[in-house]
DNA sequence: CCACAACCCTGAGGGC
DNA sequence: TGCCCTCAGGGTTGTG
């Protein structure tokens, strides 16, 4: 499940293939309503574009398109990948649409469960009304953890779903928030505004180095994540909490626990995360 | 403001 | 071995 690392990982494989690149044509697959508006406009925008860069906002990756403003936004959700291949090179059977490119290779999306999408803005005015409902960007300069303790103060919600939440806080998800809480010892039931100044500083703390973490390792490969060459991420293999119920903490050896929370699960250390 | 459920969809895993 | 059932999961939307 895609998180800031995994698009982090993707963004940056993606940029140096494609920008430049111009897209000859879009063909798609039982699509559903995975294409927006409609597949007929995003393949309309897309002949014949020259891609001038890609970027990350939240966990959407942003492909900006020369002549007009014109901006894909890409969601992989659950299952979702982006692939860079030869044409000729056999498609990942989930394969949902494919942009033909002009040096040989096609950028492939696909995506079993079809949770995911390619929206396509026409402005900039356009993309900005969804990404400025985002929350700030955990790794920027400017997110202190004096900008964290604003966020936290005075909300009543559970610590972990208040980190998942994207228009609080943009990038995290089920598996960074639980490794994030973890290092941070903090109980994702802990009301955000329990949180004390030095468990808030911790936390912050926490966050950054979980993510960063994650991107050094070119995120978690549970079970779907690949890269742009259809290569495992292997932060799996770093994680502490996540997917660990009951075995033991690696801190104290405490059976870790596993409980529902804001509809997702969440995996802790009963003894050391209080 | 907060919690919870449903929805979108289908692979995975457990039970039998 | 294989069928059936349930569940997970990001984000959105609706309800209490």
């Amino acid at each position: 499940m895609p998180e800031l690392p995994e698009v982090h990982t993707v963004v940056t494989q993606l940029r140096r293939e494609l920008r430049g690149r111009t897209i000859i044509r879009l063909a798609e697959w039982n699509t559903r309503k995975m294409l927006q508006p409609t597949p007929d406009i995003l393949a309309r925008i897309v002949r014949g574009a020259r891609v001038r860069g890609v970027r990350r906002r939240a966990k959407l990756i942003l492909i900006d398109l020369e002549d007009g403003a014109a901006v894909l936004a890409v969601h992989l959700k659950l299952n979702g990948r982006l692939l860079v291949q030869k044409s000729h090179k056999p498609r990942d059977p989930y394969t949902r649409a494919v942009f033909t490119l002009d040096d040989g290779n096609e950028l492939r999306f696909a995506d079993s469960r079809k949770f995911g999408y390619i929206r396509v803005f026409n402005n900039a005015r356009e993309l900005n009304a969804v990404i400025d409902k985002y929350g700030p960007e955990p790794l920027d300069a400017s997110f202190t953890a004096a900008r964290l303790a604003d966020l936290l103060k005075h909300r009543a919600t559970k610590i972990k779903p208040l980190l998942m939440d994207q228009s609080v806080i943009s990038g995290i998800g089920n598996i960074y928030s639980d490794e994030a809480l973890f290092a941070a010892k903090i109980n994702p039931r802990r009301s955000a505004k329990s949180l004390s100044q030095i468990e808030v500083r911790r936390l912050h703390r926490a966050i950054q180095n979980t993510l960063r973490a994650g991107i050094t390792h070119h995120g978690t490969s549970d079970q779907w994540f690949v890269d742009t060459h259809g290569r495992k991420g292997s932060h799996q293999n770093y994680l502490r909490v996540y997917g660990r119920s009951g075995e033991p903490c690696p801190r104290c050896r405490t059976p870790i626990q596993r409980l529902k929370l804001g509809g997702r699960s969440a995996h802790f250390c009963p003894k050391c995360q209080r």
